[in-house]
DNA sequence: GTCAAAGATGTTATAGTATAACGGTTATTT
DNA sequence: AAATAACCGTTATACTATAACATCTTTGAC
């Protein structure tokens, strides 16, 4: 069996953040893209969290940091790692989060716990197979998928965070 | 074969609306609750269109109806309607679209369509339960499902909306 | 029927999320 | 070095949603 869909809330976060921005700047390469200081920053910041992380929440650390921006600057970091498959939008948070399998193209579901705020991201290939054929047989071209699902992760519901 | 999953775009939806309108009537009563007027002005304004609708275009509607009304009445009339499960809000959208079967409880998949915006409700009891599968392997429990596929409908693959 | 409680609506203000538009700067290519 | 494209800064504004509090209406108990 694999790594759990959670990580243990105490893992070292220290390591993931930097495999992460090890695996971007190798992405980012192969798709002749620029991981800028700026993007970079705003990677950095997503993965420290441990669950999805908003657009304004982004800008306030960034400004705690001594990094004056504006908006348009952290929407656009957001808007380049995420077509570079390096961060994921969480439609029914507004958030964003790290993507953990940026060096190949997948289709993903996401298990967002309504306690805690974690995500976990399951890259569960029947699942998406079986959505793009139910879409095909009603003639539909399928270009992206989104795929959440709300509840409780296993610690919440051993009232583990309260 | 059922209904297709996308209507064709010429259809009489007058009768659509009537159906929906009747639908939830019986929904509500069934549910204890109450379909005031503007609730259910609402809904049918939802109905009226043949894609999901933001709230603010509802209240844009509702003004020229001649109803003065202020961003929280609609907002309320549609948690109502999604409590009552008589309308579905798309994520991806941040719009709100009529349920196709409110009479029981389910788990549905949407095809939105990126070129003419329209949504198509599947409900197929098989991706609802992999999901579910999937989630509880996970030590996750399910509450809520979101799932929505972008892409092109038929129609607008063969050209038909320009 | 009256009254209390619950539910629904009106109103004002504000919070939260995202983008348009324009100008300047930096990196890359030639 | 000039031309181009990509990136970034800045201001303003659009879009989406809710808090808080007052008022009115419906319902149910007596």
């Amino acid at each position: 069996m694999g790594k759990p869909a959670f990580l243990p809330s105490q893992h070292d976060h220290q390591v993931c953040i930097r495999q992460a921005l090890a695996n971007a700047k190798v992405v980012c390469e192969r798709n002749g893209t620029r991981l800028t200081a700026q993007r970079q920053q705003v990677l950095e910041l997503i993965w420290q969290e441990h669950r999805p992380i908003g657009a304004y929440d982004l800008l306030e650390k960034m400004h705690e940091l001594g990094h004056k921006a504006a908006p348009p600057t952290v929407y656009r970091a957001l808007e380049f790692l995420q077509e570079n498959a390096l961060i994921h939008r969480i439609e029914s948070l507004n958030a964003y989060t790290g993507c953990n399998h940026p060096e190949h193209p997948h289709a993903s579901q996401f298990l967002v716990c309504q306690q805690c705020r974690r995500v976990a991201e399951l890259e569960c290939e029947a699942i998406s197979e079986q959505l793009s054929r139910q879409a095909e047989a009603a003639g539909f071209a399928c270009r992206q998928q989104t795929v959440e699902i709300s509840g409780l992760c296993a610690e919440c519901q051993r009232g583990e965070h309260g």
